[in-house]
Parts: structure tokens; C-alpha cells; sequence
DNA sequence: CGAACCGTATTTTTT
DNA sequence: ATACGGTTCG
């Protein structure tokens, strides 16, 4: 039992406590991982059989890395036989063995967000709905959300205040949407995310004997992250705890931040109402944190009135305090930052993977991407364009589904004619039509209907057919041969390395990179099965359960271990880094727009920089800008109101610009009117990088009379500055424009202000007036 | 049918 | 600014 040693009491006791109802409140970096994966080890060493065990997490990442601690204890062998992964990937391996009872094929496919995005915009055509009132992801969150609280079509036909709601919305068509989405996926043999765990619900309910099977197995249930969980998921766990009781909930009201996605902060809340014996565990000491962060994020998070009273605290040092970081525009918020790492990694000797720079939203990425690159720091971006959503391993991945299930309609449309082999928008309009009126999937509707009775010419129809046989020639090797083996010959038998292999262009190649890389992960996926000796043929159909639920955070490479993390604060929930910059701390960015409808979303958005702030260990950085890039156009900031809110005593005075009288120097956004800018014309001459002549930059912007923009404007006065004539000295060094656009009244300027001679850039950005004469 | 062109919406977070 | 969808032309 050493490994119940350097755990604290309350931690210890958490751990033992195996039998009956328990609630975890665990504060950030409270230990809740290793109190978890002690009380499941813990359940190993008394006998309790791993198959018995059901653990579930949001990540793979997360389930992965308990896995691997857990395996330290009591031995991999052991560990793998856990049922421990995310709700989606436990609830889809108990649907593939049921699926049948709920009259799905058990080869069915997972439709991703872009999949199930396409068919409802599908839907909204072929009801010729307007498309600029219902719009996709809109109507997307409406059946999202009424999937999650287990209302099906019919049931969201009949609610009279969904459809009250819809009807005020002018959106009275939701409920018909939905419908013919659910009839269109079943068609197609495939089930969205919702649909994993709502089809479990579904089973469970209308199948009591199902229900007992795995109420039975499961002697013990564990759920991380319990805040985050919705109401499909809570009924689940509900359901299968009902014969044991055995029921561990671990979670933090703080860290409460998916709300958006039907998460349910009252599922803690009200956890006593469920199991009135239970027993609490606070774990409230943060031995993640420095004091000074520790008490910074309770001053924050003070300031919600929803939630579990606790005291968190930290027994280390005092501590850094945070910094704040105050730049004038969102290039130089990217230069200060990294700036600031790079003195980190030297003055600290920390390692590039103790480094987070986290943001609100991914579109913030970029500008670290290109400040990063500048000084050779090593990064590594989760979220984004992730792997998975990349074309051409989305169009590589559909062959492989069509292979394993024909029926899946938005594979068999992104492939039918990729590589082109002819087969228009039309030939499928017409095939699509043709299979919403038999209803039957499109592949099923082309077995059994005449190419004249769809209304498409024998020519066409031809090479329909060879595109099928082409399929189903992959069909049976898919199930029986080696995924490596058959994911090749896919690859090579239907063109697409052809395809990429003719596009030298830097674009094709990083393409086929891609493709080799899944190859690998194939390849990987393949041994280690093997390995495992789950199977000795792991089939392209194994495969491909697997990879739906995969996010490219579960694409760690060896080379990505030590770089800078670029993520949202999303996914930086559940991680923890040294040093922590928090960015693009600005009202209507952070906290977004989108949540100033009510105070509970302002206080998400609070839980959200409490997350951010307690993903730190050493020292966090809070920077924000005061002009930004939005929507190709400059637009003010203004320092969000948490900054605001952090007791100032944590609070280190502000680094970075200084608001002094240097501001006018850049036309202050507020004297300067933002005018209305059109373009006129104007197309890049030449790329940036060919701009330099003498001190001066040449403007890479043309007229279409081929005219140079700088002859046609006179010179622009901003403070002293003087744009388009020599501009002798600033305190910055030489100041330079470095591109120009537009002409006529007002324009639009990039600046770049670089003190030559030492290390720093500056890089700023203004909203010139042009002044006549 | 497919490439090229043009106009418009986009940016909250993700299993 | 960019990406996507729709339209037009070859």
C-alpha cells in the first residue's frame, strides 16, 4: 500500500472510501488525478475485477494518462482491462454490441461536427428554408441541446416551449430540421455525438435486460469532471449506478465552463438529492499553485454567487505575482509575449513544455504562431485545423468508412467524385433526390433503382457504378484483412496518392504528409493492438472506431514533448504549466460578446479565467492589447473587467506601453475616427518581402492602372509622424511603413516602428487619415 | 462538368 | 483577412 503514502488525510480517505456514494469536490490542482487513479488502483489491489470498473473522463487525454498511472500500480495487464475512457468512447463500445437492438447496423459510422454541419445545411435546402434564418451551426445547437436533454423529434414537435421558443425566433422549422436529421442519419447507418450517448439512454430505457447486464458488470462507477456533464450524461451514470450505488463523482463548481454544450453545473450541485448517504471529500488544498496565484483566482472566482462553498489554498511559497502585460496592438501583445518566454526559458532555465500561452479563441493562435517562428521558439498549437479535420485525411478517412458502412451518405458524398471522375453536382443532386424519396441511403437507393428511373445517363451512371465496385471491392478486406494493408491499397487503388503525387506545389506536399502520417498512425494502431493482443488481424474497420472520437490533442508526437502549448483555456482544462500567459484579456473578447446576454454566462466566462489562472504553477501572465485586428479592420479594446477584479495586491504594476503622451504619436483611435475604408481596386504587387529599398519601404500595393499608392497620396501626419516622406527619427528608431493601402480620403496603414541595433520589434498598427494638400 | 471569379459571413468554447 | 458558397464562363 506505498502508494497511499504523500497522500494527504483527506486525500487518503477519499481514496479508501470505496464503498457507496461519494463526492469529490476537488479544487484545481488539488490532486483529483491522483486521488482518482489511487482509488481506482486502490479497488484493484482489494480484488475488485478491472472489467468492473467504469471510469469516465471528457478527454482521451485524460483517460490515457490515468490509465498509465494506474498501470504503474497495479501492472498494465490489469490496467488495460479497465472500462476507463471518455463518455462518447465507452457508451459507442456497449452501442456497437447493442446496436441492433435499437435497429442500427452494428457497422455503424460517427458523423463529426463537419458531417452532421453539412447534412442539416443539406436539409435546410432541400426544405427550402432560408438559409440566412436558419443558419447551420444555429440550428445545429438546437438539436444538439435537445439531444442532450433526451427529447427526440417527436418529442421536441410536441414541447410546447421549444416550439414556442422557435416560433418566436422565426425558426418554426427546427423541430421538422431535426426530424429529417435523425431520419437521414439512421438512413445512412450513422450516429452524431449526441447520438452516443442519447442511444444509450434509449437502449437503457427500453431495454431493462441490457440495463441490468451492464448495471451488474459495473460494480464501480468513477466520473471525472462531474460539472462538466449534461443531462444525458448524469441519467447514464444514474442508471447504471442503480444496482451498486458504488458512485464516485470528482469535480469542481469553479471549473465549471461547458455550459454552452448542455453541461449541467446543478448535476453536482445536486448530487446529495440523488444519493442522500454520500459522502463529501473537499479537497481543498492546491499543492499545483503558488499562494499568490492560489489567492488571485479565489478573488476572482469570489465574485460569483453560484457555488460550492470551499477555501482553497496553497502551502507553497508565496510566489511571483501575476503580471500584466498592456500592449498597444495585438502584434506587439505576440512580441511581448514571446519576448517574455524567451526571458523566462533564459532567466528561469525553464524547458519550453513548462510554457503555455492560452487564449480565448483559437483565431488569437496566429499572431503567436508568427511571433514564436520569428525567435525559433519551438510550439506546439492544440485545436485549431486539428489533423483529423484536415481534407484530405477527411476524404482518405471516408473511403475507409464507405468501405465499412455504404450506407453513410456523407462519406459516399465526399468521395464520389474525388478524385474527379466526372460525377457533378447535378448527377448527385439528382441520386440524392432519388434516395430521399425511397427513403433509403444513397448507396442502398443505387442498388435497387434503374439509372433511368433516378434520371441520370447511362454514361454517368457507368461511372457511378465503377466508383461502387470500387468500393465494395475494399468492402470485405475491411473487415478481414490488416488496416495497414487495406488503408494502402485504398490509397493507391482509388488515385489519391496519384492525386497528390502530381501536386508539387508546397501545399500537395504537406498533403501527402498527412496522408503518410495517418498511414503511420495506422501502422501504430495496427502493432499495438497486436501488442495488446486484442486481435491478431486489427482490421481498417477497428481501426475506424477508434479514430471518430480522436481530437489531435491525442495526436502527441515524440518531437512535440518540449514546446511552447498554444491552446484555447478550453483544452488547457485538466493541464498544468509553470508559467501561464492568459491573452487578449479585452472586453467582448474575454469575455466574449456572445456571453453578455445574462450574468450566468459572464460568470462561465469568470469560471473560464479561473481555469486559466489556476492552470498556472510558478508565475502567470495576463497580457491584452489595445487595438486589434478584427474582421480584416483596427478596432479599440478595452482591458477586460477581470483584470479588474483580481485583488490588486497579487497584481505586479503593468509591464509593456506605457499610457503616456506617446499615444498620439499613433493617432489614438479615438481622435482618429476608424472611417469607412474601401478598397479601390487594389491587388498585391509584390509579396512583403521584396518591399525594402533605402530605409523606405516601397508599398506592395498597386492601383489596376498599375499606378504606385504612394504616388498618389500625399503625406499623412500622424502626431510627427509623416507617412509617404522620410520620417527622420521616433523613439522607437526608424520608423517605416511597410505596406499601404488605398487611396482618396481615408486610408488604411501597417506600421512597422523597428529600433535597429538591438533586439527589439515593435510592431504597431494605426488608422491613418490622409490629408489633402 | 469544372475552373475561375465574386460576394458575403465570419469569430466562443469541443467530445 | 480569409474561407466558403454561389454564379458564371469555357
Amino acid at each position: 500500500m506505498e502508494y497511499l503514502n504523500g497522500l494527504s488525510d483527506v486525500q487518503r480517505e477519499a481514496v479508501v472510501s470505496s464503498q457507496g456514494a461519494s463526492l469529490i469536490i476537488a479544487g484545481a490542482g488539488s490532486g483529483k488525478t491522483r486521488v482518482l487513479t489511487y482509488r481506482i488502483a486502490h479497488l484493484l489491489k482489494q480484488g475488485v475485477p478491472p472489467w468492473s470498473i467504469l471510469a469516465l473522463t471528457f478527454t482521451n487525454k485524460a483517460a490515457r494518462e490515468m490509465k498509465d498511472r494506474i498501470a504503474s500500480v497495479v501492472g498494465e495487464k490489469t490496467a488495460r482491462e479497465l472500462w476507463m475512457g471518455t463518455f462518447h468512447s465507452m457508451f459507442l463500445k456497449i452501442l456497437r454490441v447493442e446496436a441492433e437492438k435499437l435497429g442500427y447496423s452494428k457497422t455503424f459510422t460517427i458523423y463529426d461536427t463537419t458531417d452532421t454541419k453539412s447534412l442539416i445545411g443539406k436539409i435546410i435546402k432541400d426544405l427550402k428554408l432560408d438559409a440566412q434564418v436558419y443558419k447551420v451551426s444555429e440550428v445545429y445547437g438546437r438539436i444538439s441541446s435537445a439531444k442532450n436533454n433526451l427529447i427526440t423529434p417527436q418529442a421536441y414537435s410536441t414541447n410546447s416551449s421549444l416550439v414556442t421558443y422557435d416560433r418566436q425566433t422565426k425558426k418554426p422549422e427546427i423541430y421538422n430540421i431535426y426530424a429529417q436529421y435523425a431520419q437521414r442519419c439512421h438512413k445512412a447507418a450513422a450516429m452524431d455525438f449526441d447520438d452516443l450517448l442519447m442511444n444509450t439512454n434509449i437502449l437503457f430505457r427500453d431495454f431493462p435486460e441490457v440495463l441490468a447486464k451492464y448495471q451488474g458488470r459495473f460494480k464501480y462507477i468513477l466520473v471525472d469532471e462531474y460539472q462538466d456533464t449534461n443531462y444525458s450524461q448524469y441519467l447514464i451514470v444514474k442508471k447504471l449506478a442503480a444496482q451498486h450505488h458504488n458512485v464516485c463523482v470528482v469535480g469542481d463548481d469553479a471549473q465549471s465552463i461547458y455550459s454552452f454544450r448542455g453541461a449541467k453545473i446543478e448535476n453536482i450541485l445536486n448530487f446529495r438529492n440523488d444519493y442522500p448517504d454520500y459522502k463529501l471529500f473537499k479537497l481543498e488544498q492546491n499543492y499545483r499553485s503558488t499562494q499568490t496565484i492560489v489567492n488571485a483566482a479565489n478573488s476572482i472566482i469570489a465574485r460569483n454567487t453560484k457555488q460550492i462553498q470551499k477555501v482553497s489554498f496553497s502551502a507553497k511559497d508565496e510566489g511571483e505575482k501575476v503580471t500584466v502585460i498592456k500592449a498597444y496592438t495585438d502584434q506587439e501583445e505576440g512580441f511581448l509575449v514571446t519576448a517574455a518566454v524567451t526571458d523566462i526559458i533564459h532567466r528561469e532555465h525553464a524547458q519550453y513544455k513548462d510554457i503555455a500561452i492560452l487564449y480565448r479563441t483559437n483565431a488569437q493562435s496566429r499572431i503567436f504562431e508568427e511571433t514564436l517562428r520569428k525567435r525559433n521558439i519551438p510550439y506546439r498549437l492544440y485545436g485549431s485545423l486539428s489533423f483529423y479535420g484536415r481534407k484530405e485525411i477527411k476524404d482518405v478517412l471516408a473511403y475507409f468508412r464507405l468501405s465499412v458502412n455504404p450506407n453513410d451518405d456523407e462519406a459516399f458524398k465526399r468521395v464520389i467524385n474525388f478524385p474527379a471522375r466526372g460525377i457533378g453536382d447535378t448527377t448527385l443532386e439528382r441520386i440524392e433526390h432519388s434516395a430521399n424519396q425511397h427513403g433509403k441511403s444513397i448507396w442502398a437507393t443505387l442498388e435497387s433503382t434503374s439509372a433511368e428511373a433516378i434520371g441520370i445517363k447511362p454514361g454517368i451512371a457507368k461511372k457511378v457504378f465503377d466508383f461502387m465496385h470500387l468500393v465494395n471491392g475494399f468492402a470485405t478486406q475491411a473487415f478481414s484483412a490488416d488496416a495497414f494493408e487495406t488503408a494502402s491499397s485504398i490509397i493507391a487503388a482509388t488515385g489519391i496518392l496519384k492525386e497528390f503525387k502530381t501536386d508539387s506545389t508546397n501545399e500537395g506536399i504537406s498533403r501527402l504528409q498527412n496522408i503518410e502520417e495517418l498511414l503511420n498512425g495506422i501502422r501504430e494502431f495496427v502493432d499495438s493492438q497486436k501488442e495488446e493482443g486484442v486481435t491478431e488481424t486489427p482490421t481498417l474497420a477497428d481501426y475506424l472506431e477508434n479514430v471518430s472520437l480522436l481530437t489531435d490533442a491525442d495526436n502527441d508526437k515524440p518531437e512535440d514533448k518540449n514546446k511552447v502549448s498554444l491552446m484555447t483555456i478550453h483544452s488547457a482544462k485538466g493541464l498544468e504549466f509553470n508559467y501561464v500567459f492568459l491573452t487578449g484579456l479585452e472586453e467582448e473578447l474575454f469575455p466574449s460578446k456572445m456571453s453578455f446576454g445574462t450574468p450566468e454566462q459572464i460568470e462561465e466566462e469568470r469560471r473560464l479565467f479561473y481555469v486559466g489562472l489556476t492552470r498556472a504553477a510558478v508565475k502567470a501572465t495576463i497580457s491584452y492589447a489595445q487595438m486589434r485586428f478584427k474582421w480584416g479592420n483596427i478596432s479599440n479594446c478595452i482591458p477586460s473587467r477581470f483584470i479588474g477584479e483580481i485583488n490588486p495586491i497579487y497584481i505586479e504594476q503593468p509591464i509593456g506601453a506605457e499610457s503616456s503622451d506617446d499615444d498620439e504619436i499613433f493617432a489614438a483611435p479615438t481622435k482618429t475616427r476608424a472611417l469607412n475604408f474601401r478598397k479601390p481596386n487594389l491587388r498585391p504587387l509584390n509579396p512583403p518581402e521584396q518591399k525594402k529599398n533605402g530605409g523606405f519601404v516601397s508599398p506592395y500595393v498597386k492601383t489596376e492602372s498599375s499606378e504606385k499608392v504612394t504616388e498618389n497620396i500625399n503625406p499623412i501626419v500622424i502626431g510627427d509622424l509623416y507617412v509617404g516622406a522620410k520620417v527622420t527619427h521616433d523613439r522607437f528608431g526608424d520608423g517605416t511603413i511597410i505596406s499601404l493601402e488605398g487611396s482618396g480620403q481615408d486610408t488604411k496603414a501597417e506600421i512597422e516602428f523597428r529600433s535597429v541595433g538591438q533586439k527589439t520589434l515593435l510592431l504597431k498598427y494605426a488608422k491613418l487619415r490622409v490629408l489633402k494638400g
